[in-house]
DNA sequence: ATGGGTGTTGCAGTATGTGCAACACAGGAG
DNA sequence: CTCCTGTGTTGCACATACTGCAACACCCAT
């Protein structure tokens, strides 16, 4: 829409996979060299590149201070934290919460060991949208047409035996999830980690995001877990409640 | 630079804050509605930014995924990382690796516990840049009137009874870490957690990145954690070899 | 129905970004 | 030491592409 920003923020994605210097970046972007400088000189005023020594470009640190911020002041993670934190410390194990965003599911907080320690371990990884417990209960609420589109063109990638093999599968599986309003991930992404999870709603009933609760199977079965599944879609129901309480000013 | 782009970028910064609609964008850019609209859908294109339900918009998924990227690929990470890894697996302390980047501190890698898992836990979180051991490592070798100027413009927040009072105090400090080659911070920034630290120096002899083990004084005292320095300046010493070693190519 | 509040579109004018060509500066080769 | 090639940088004239406007479309509330 707008050319020169178009420009401009094509340059980030480059520099992402490495650094580059001011030629590359020009041919690369299909402009002259002088009007690369200039873009890359308002990128860096804004802090979102650096130039190192060498007189590279690489991406620069005020990038992951808005990467940062912008997951703190996500409302539903806000809302839904210390529900996360109280469930965490009644169970002990992993607990995740994680949002859909056009075609990617994101973690979008973790609770882990005793601590309330937020580690934002998988943020930007691409999740294992086809097997995690979170990813299934998020894409089950997708709406029909939406959700065969993006099944289709999936990668169905073999992490373990269990894994999803291909789309018919993943839609029946998105189907058992729609209806029965919880998943599993029995090792299909790790062979010994197990997840059992549970949508959280928004006002209007559709999910807006997805908690899971995980362990390693050495800790506790696959069957125990599922004993925790009340609890987990107990928190959930929480949370929705919550969330759909109070309107987001 | 670029107006447009410029304009474009300083709606992150406001999304960071928290979401906002059309007006909202508009007014605090100080453009016309028109304006604003586009520069939001380019930038919504790169999927820098996300329309929520509510036609509101805030920073989007790629946002992460950039910053993710970045950090992997940042080369004296990458080199460092085997090394952090056996250091940890030798003394089992959570290990730390930082760089310098235009007045901030920036952890870019860690390894914790017992695995190899990597934690970007304060990734784009303003470092405790006055208190930390990584972080006087950082600042001890910047060009003299740099680091007066930086130590002059920082707050100097008193985490606790042993945080740095001053940036005269700073200063001092600065001057005895750039001489001994080495830091710590003994409770500076929690209570109860003390860190050593070491430079790693790039092939021009000037410090690239810093390294820190960290450690609770419950587990071990600072005496005991300062009688793992030589092993630590042993690790951040292999690591300037490797680093200056081959050229980034 | 009616009104105020959004977000959206097409358009004309010109501010703004563009590419060029010349310059500055470095490092390497001879 | 000098030349030379390869960088990054600057100033400028041109016209592209961005801007603000005003009119429209739409939704919700009154």
């Amino acid at each position: 829409m707008s050319q020169t920003v178009d420009r401009a923020l094509s340059i980030l994605p480059l520099l992402a996979q490495g650094p580059a210097d001011l030629g590359q970046v020009a041919e690369r972007l299909g402009v002259h060299k002088s009007t690369a400088l200039r873009l890359l000189r308002t990128l860096h005023e804004h802090g979102l590149v650096y130039r190192q020594q060498d007189q590279r470009y690489r991406l620069g640190a005020r990038l992951f201070a808005l990467a940062q911020e912008a997951v703190e002041n996500l409302d539903i993670r806000e809302i839904a934290h210390p529900h996360l934190v109280a469930l965490n410390e009644e169970i002990g194990h992993t607990v995740h919460l994680a949002v859909y965003e056009e075609g990617e599911v994101l973690y979008i907080d973790k609770v882990e060991s005793r601590y309330p320690v937020r580690m934002y371990s998988r943020i930007g990884k691409p999740v294992a949208i086809t097997v995690a417990a979170v990813a299934k209960l998020l894409l089950a609420d997708l709406p029909e047409p939406e959700r065969r589109a993006l099944a289709a063109k999936l990668d169905y990638p073999p992490y373990t035996p269990r894994s999803t093999p291909d789309a018919a599968a993943f839609l029946k599986e998105l189907a058992t999830v729609r209806e029965q309003g919880w998943a599993t991930d029995l090792g299909g992404h790790e062979e010994s980690i197990n997840c059992v999870g549970a949508p959280v709603r928004g006002a209007d009933g559709r999910v807006a995001a997805a908690m899971s609760v995980s362990a390693p199977n050495v800790v506790v079965t696959a069957e125990e877990l599922l004993t925790l599944l009340p609890l987990v879609r107990r928190t959930a129901d929480a949370i929705s409640r919550d969330y759909s309480g109070k309107d987001r000013t």
